[in-house]
DNA sequence: ATCCCGTGTGGGAACGATGTCACACGCCCT
DNA sequence: AGGGCGTGTGACATCGTTCCCACACGGGAT
């Protein structure tokens, strides 16, 4: 006697075309014709069709589908970190767009983990996706991918710029304008603390930070420039670190919200008061910003933008595999609040 | 003359388990023993076809295989605003789940809308996912794709308890908590702002807020429980109107996130000083409550592990689809800040 | 010498949907 | 009457993978 395995034992099967052909009288072939709307169908046959597979609560297997026809509707999106805001309203355009134009959207969360996206990476290979919209952390996923075949959208960072598309935002601009709005107000002393410089976000915002200086006549002080990770704690503790030390400077710039986040607990914990004895401009604009009191200046980016425009691009880009790559750079604004005055009378 | 259509021109087709055979000099069947370790396969053979598809950059079709084995190794995830922390946060905890389970995350932004909702749904049971998290608008999703057999996981708030899994918080004791705390600092007039009431949360919240009035012998006054939308200008605009009317209250519970947002601009607007003037206690405790000045007392509820336990019981209903349906509450705590204090002296 | 069994391997049929191809039918035109 | 055409339908191969089954080979027991 051998154990007899049934495929699945008392849950009914779901239905397949099959069952709909065999229910409307019909072969498979003229549901796939009845249900797509490609080739000839018999009003009268498609209509018996259509109401067969509602009776049934027919959905075509994607599976399936995808297998024959060797193209998928759906579309990677890897973000690195779904509990920083700005990643999660990067995804929240993705979404938005993604479901728009008929596409699924498959989600991982990186966390900034170079394992963990590639593990992604490969998942999304697996799947067969349409194409992928990746905040990337180093330059393997956009060639990993771009050896299957697989179009992908490099966005708020880039690392193979040149060969895949990208969406960012001005960078340099934005930084620029942060810092020459500190100068502008009398600032000499102005420290900067900034993610990874070998990230063109990180970059281009040094580079913003250098050239207000430099158009304000200002040496650079290395000892105010700071590179922290990416988190809270590190960069109130190396923010507390500086604004006790001797030469305090009169003026932070943060290049992210995280690093903001830091460093406006190190300023309350000090009991500086914002602006009268410290300025204080972020780049990208979070919601916090707008509640705690004195409200922060900050480079305000369209981040939800920022994903659908991504997902667009993609989109474009699955149509015309052999176009050109494009970068597109969204325009950021300054947003001056109550953060920012001229530094103290010494 | 016809034209001719070339499967995919110039491009090189990706490399299939045939093209792994081939390349190691053994049959399909082979291949796919030694992959996946089912079944035999001498080992000098085992190494040769793994060399054979590292070389070939082989990537099995989930979509082959899926249709195959009818079942898939990938999850979906409902939330309603990915731009609200409380769901990006959510979906970042049942991302990290996932992933540690060996799951791809399909996630969908419902955007609160019934059509978004049930679009997303039916998009699900097309790609044919081994189960969905879905923090419900209604009972129709949970009905639809239980009918599909898919397992469902309700998480945050729950329509179908008894026959679905759910995974919450607790409500009623976190609001008779925070508002227990309002009564025993010696407010009486203590107003509700409150999102939906035939949600479960917002009932339970609104049971729990009674509860500690009635356990302080405080009449229910409607007038001061605010029944408001799901954004901040909505609830701002009807926290306006309450506090600048005739018997204002001394102290306000905002049973969630955005609500408490809503109330706290009113409140800065019209100048009112916190705690001297007014206390606020809110449900859901985000980034910025800590941050503002003063900061604002929660009810904190663990959000992360709220989606993970969400996927780790998806997976587990998974696995054992016949068992009894279950409905795990997780523990929520108050944390006492600066926004609550006695009522003014009148 | 024959049988049997354990270890490996390959053939081939599924899974569900699509789309090409062949063909059936009725009509009009020659 | 027969050819041609337009309309509509069904049979069948196919996509990439899995896995059941058949079978080959060699060694040990009878």
């Amino acid at each position: 006697m051998t154990m007899e395995r049934h495929p699945s034992p008392g849950r009914s099967r779901r239905p397949t075309i099959k069952d709909v052909a065999e229910a409307a009288g019909v072969s498979r072939s003229t549901v796939s014709r009845a249900l797509t709307g490609r080739g000839y169908a018999a009003s009268d046959v498609r209509e018996r069709v259509l109401r067969a597979a509602a009776e049934l609560g027919y959905v075509p297997d994607v599976m399936a589908r995808t297998l024959k026809q060797q193209v998928s509707r759906s579309v990677g999106v890897l973000v690195s970190d779904l509990r920083n805001p700005f990643y999660a309203e990067l995804a929240a355009g993705a979404s938005r767009e993604a479901r728009e134009r008929g596409y699924t959207m498959v989600l991982a969360d990186t966390s900034l983990s170079a394992e963990a996206e590639s593990e992604a990476a490969e998942a999304l290979v697996a799947l067969r996706v349409a194409g992928v919209v990746v905040t990337p952390n180093s330059s393997a996923v956009s060639t990993y991918l771009s050896a299957h075949g697989i179009p992908v959208v490099e966005v708020d960072r880039q690392f193979a710029a040149g060969s895949t598309d990208g969406v960012v935002v001005g960078n340099r601009v934005g930084a620029r304008t942060a810092t020459s709005h500190l100068v502008e107000l009398g600032h000499r002393r102005i420290a900067l603390f900034i993610d990874e410089t070998d990230w063109t976000t990180g970059y281009e915002r040094y580079q913003g930070y250098l050239e207000a200086l430099a158009a304000g006549d200002i040496k650079v002080e290395p000892d105010l420039v700071v590179s922290s990770g990416w988190d809270v704690a590190d960069s109130r503790r190396r923010a507390l670190d500086m604004l006790r030390g001797p030469g305090r400077p009169t003026a932070v710039f943060a290049a992210n919200n995280v690093l903001a986040e830091g460093v406006w607990r190190a300023i309350g914990e000090l009991g500086l008061r914002v602006p009268a004895d410290i300025s204080l401009v972020a780049f990208d604009d979070a919601p916090w910003m707008s509640m705690v009191s004195p409200t922060v200046s900050a480079v305000s980016q369209n981040t939800y933008g920022l994903g659908a425009t991504a997902v667009r691009r993609l989109s474009e880009r699955i149509e015309m595999p052999d176009a050109d790559s494009v970068t597109t750079v969204l325009n950021v604004r300054l947003i001056s609040r109550e953060s920012t005055a001229p530094p103290p009378a010494i």
